[in-house]
DNA sequence: TGTGAATGTAAAACATGTTTGACAAGGAGG
DNA sequence: CCTCCTTGTCAAACATGTTTTACATTCACA
C-alpha cells in the first residue's frame, strides 16, 4: 500500500534510521515500507503516524485494493 | 489493540460472518480481532473501517502501547 | 423439543511482517 | 583521497496474522 512516509520524514529532516528508533523497529523495516515491499503492522502504522505528526488514514493510501 | 468493531457492527445489524464476507476474511478472523486475540493487518483494518463507515484512527484505540 | 443462526474456541498449516548481519553504492565534506 | 552518513538490498531465522476444519454453547423460535 502506498504511503507518504518518505516525504513527511524528509520534511522533518529525519533519516530512516532515526524514524526506526522512534518507532521501535529496524532501519530495514522502514526502508522496506517506504519502498512498498510490504505493509507495516497496524501497530507500526500507528507509531509511524504519531512519529510523523499525522494519522494512519492520512499517511497511508488505501484504495479498495482489488488485485 | 482495542477496537469498536463489535459495537459498530451491531449498530449496523451485521453478524461476524457478514462482516467477514464484506472484508474478504473468515469469520474466525473477525471473531479473533473483536476479542483482541491479535491485531488485523493494515489492509484489513482499512477494509473494516470502510465496511463500518468509519476511519482506522477512530475504529482502533492506539495507546502508545509500551508493554 | 429441536432446528437454525450466531458466537467462542482450538490446532495445524500457511502467508506475511520483522530482525539480524552483512555488503554495496552515492553524496558531502575533511 | 578518505571517511562518514544515508540509502538499497539480500538471505535466513523468527514472530505474527489468516485459513481450514471442526466442535461446543447459547439464544430465538417453530
Amino acid at each position: 500500500m502506498r504511503n507518504s512516509i518518505a516525504v513527511r520524514r524528509k520534511q522533518r529532516q529525519l533519516s530512516q534510521a532515526e524514524v526506526a528508533v522512534l518507532t521501535n523497529v529496524t532501519r530495514q523495516t522502514i526502508n522496506a515500507i517506504e519502498n512498498d515491499k510490504y505493509d507495516p503492522s497496524l501497530t507500526l502504522a500507528f507509531e509511524l503516524a504519531a512519529c510523523l505528526g499525522t494519522t494512519v488514514d492520512e499517511l497511508f493510501d488505501f484504495r479498495g485494493k482489488r488485485e
